[in-house]
RNA sequence: CGGGGUGUAGCGCAGUUGGUAGCGCGCCUGGUUUGGGACCAGGAUGUCGGAGGUUCGAGCCCUCUCACCCCGACCA
């Protein structure tokens, strides 16, 4: 491709809107432009490298015997509503009427329609297990869209979906998609941590999500580096301190006038903050056996020094959402903000969780429910007594490590794909059944397997940038070599040198792009940096005199001098150790159960 | 959905007490240049986000509205 020619446009000014890095580069790079709020215009430059990834997806799925096919991004509502999905997903879902007044959806995910295909086309454990995939068009209409690509309403996901006749079937394919997840990241040339996830609604039996760790991440991972535990801190688990072992002491109010947060209240009484309560008020919507939601109030009490994880205490009461509760409704039952514990409350009117710490931790700290007021020497069990006691705190820094007692700590990370053992929800609601040897109808157990290209080409950029721009690992570049003629009108050789280089480079396989822009070399260096081809040519008229065209690599500034009469096959070598040097990085990788 | 911010040329921005819109980059023409974002000369480009209002007169003041960005909520 001629730059000339190119249809793109490198700005060097930052647009305003953008204001992390993979944004800003790929709209300075001419790669993207937004129409709407999450919504994108891909330029050829990014179309490029959207298709190298996909390739990459396409090869790891067929590896592990997937089948590619594409499914509608326009679905009728009834599967939707077959699956229960139609009403219990909000305004995330774009609905619409067809002409004919039929509900329409369009596609977020495609666990129903998989379903509903799979219910047509497998008849037989003989069939079984099968995988599809495809790489489709999505769209969710986020509440929030932002930083580029990293989240956005419309976006292209490579979507898997496996079926197996039972767990041990999908408990044998989840592993191969743990490993070709590995490889795909690591031919895209990104290093990820897979982390065990939260799965929420879905309902499934396990799901890993891979992190890329990026401080622009929007979760917020546990990890340890002495065993390699790593979670998602919605679901992380750590090893509690014992608590101290005591007598239980007498209640005793204690006056503590102005004292609402639990530091204050540790301060004040000086103690440490592991010898108080916390009291928590949430209001959950809890499903009801007659298909009702109903707002309950849920009061939770865990350690001072700890932080309430909402997720853990969302699947502790099967809530569908949660909110903080409102100082009117904690007044309500009988609780006082700033002064709560669950001793002396409306009892009936909750539904009382208590972290399991604070229930085997003896003499406790805790409101009096009566405004300056605490009690000290609160017990679980003498005291009060709850509907659930469950793990229901964060993990944070510091805290030991469930398998191993090391400290874990905390950093940011980017999901840029996840796996997941569905079960049978989807095939059930859909009828996808099978019959087994025993001439047995049974339904067919499915996984779903998710990566976003989009996210992840902005992910690679977040990871592979300076301050000049972009450096594409050259499995994903959308071009592997720029050919930089710096020819001037009084330098005729230099450009028929050039243009003959792009056509051996062409002839050769080379994915090449020539600069033949009548620009002055720094606006063709730097646009070359910015866009980020791995291997740069210039051909000048000093070098062509001694024969040589220079070769430079991006991602490290080595450079090179070829001679012209070699060139092309000495940058075919070139490309080959560094499409290698990647390649080098994909390996086995310990499943983690 | 709550809080904050911004809308003026393709991009980045300025625009005074209300007086009929400008700068830099980019773009077009010609010339000089030519190895890390050249220089000179000339040129094109605006429903000042939209609607209503106040006023002799609105980019500027008032009301409504839309879009986008950021924080939070949310995120199969």
């Amino acid at each position: 491709m001629r730059v000339s020619k190119l249809f793109f446009q490198t700005l060097r000014e930052v647009p305003a809107d953008a204001d992390v890095v993979s944004h800003q580069l790929m709209l300075r790079a001419g790669m993207i432009h937004q129409i709407a709020a999450g919504i994108f215009d891909f330029l050829p430059l990014a179309l490029r490298t959207k298709y190298k990834i996909e390739d990459i997806f396409r090869e790891e799925m067929d590896a592990i015997g997937g089948q590619e096919v594409t499914l509608p991004m326009v679905h009728p509502a009834e599967l939707w509503q077959k699956s229960g999905r139609w009403y219990q997903i909000g305004s995330d879902m774009a609905r619409f009427k067809d002409r004919n007044d039929r509900d329409m959806v369009l596609g977020m995910t495609h666990e129903e329609i998989m379903a509903d295909l799979a219910k047509k086309y497998i008849k037989s454990y003989r069939q079984l297990p099968t995988m599809l995939y495809q790489i489709q068009t999505k769209f969710r209409d986020e509440p929030r869209p932002r930083a580029g690509l990293l989240r956005v309403r419309e976006f292209t996901m490579k979507d898997a979906y496996t079926f197996d006749r039972d767990e041990a079937g999908i408990d044998a394919y989840y592993p191969h998609f743990y490993q070709a997840y590995f490889n795909i990241f690591h031919r895209c040339g990104i290093d990820v941590v897979a982390v065990k996830s939260d799965t929420g609604m879905m309902g499934g039996r396990m799901a890993h999500e891979f992190m890329a760790l990026t401080d622009i991440g929007e979760d917020t991972l546990v990890l340890c580096d002495a065993c390699g535990y790593s979670a998602n801190r919605q679901v992380a688990v750590f090893r509690k301190p014992e608590p101290p072992v005591a007598d239980q002491l007498p209640l005793e109010e204690v006056a503590t006038p102005n004292v609402t947060t639990i530091e204050a209240l540790a301060q004040f009484l000086d103690i440490p903050e592991s010898e108080t309560a916390k009291a928590v008020f949430m209001i959950a919507d809890i499903d009801q056996p007659d298909g009702k939601v109903k707002e309950q109030f849920v009061f939770c009490v865990v350690r001072g020094d700890m932080e309430l994880n909402e997720t853990k205490l969302t699947n502790a009461v099967k809530a569908r959402r949660l909110r903080p509760a409102t100082t009117s409704e904690i007044k309500a039952i009988g609780a006082e903000p700033g002064y709560g514990s669950p001793i002396g409350i409306a009892r009936e009117r909750v539904l009382l969780v208590v972290d399991e710490l604070v229930a085997r931790s003896p003499n406790l700290v805790a409101g009096a429910n009566r405004e300056g007021y605490h009690l000290r020497n609160t017990n679980y069990g003498r005291d009060y007594s709850a509907d659930l006691v469950v793990d229901l705190v964060a993990a944070n820094d510091g805290h030991a490590c469930p398998n191993c007692g090391a400290a874990l700590y905390t950093a940011r990370g980017v999901e840029v794909g996840n796996i997941f053992k569905l079960g049978t929800k989807y095939s059930i609601a859909m009828g996808a059944t099978y019959l087994d040897e025993n001439g047995e109808e049974k339904p067919i157990v499915m996984g779903s397997y998710g990566i976003g290209s989009g996210r992840l080409m902005a992910v690679i950029i977040e990871l592979h940038h300076d301050e000049a721009g972009i450096k594409w690992p050259i499995t994903v570049a959308p071009y592997q070599v720029i050919l930089i003629s710096l020819a001037t009108e009084k330098t005729p050789e230099v450009t028929e040198a050039a243009e003959k280089l792009y056509a051996d480079l062409l002839a050769a396989g080379v994915e090449v792009l020539y600069d033949d822009r009548e620009e002055r070399a720094g606006v063709k260096f730097n646009d070359a940096d910015l866009i980020g081809i791995p291997i740069r040519l210039t051909l000048g008229a000093k070098g062509l005199k001694n024969g040589v065209v220079e070769g430079k690599l991006r991602r490290n500034g080595e450079s090179f001098e070829f001679n012209i009469a070699t060139a092309v096959d000495d940058v075919k070598a070139l490309i080959a150790a560094e499409i290698a040097r990647i390649n080098a990085t994909v390996a086995p990788v310990p499943f983690e159960d």
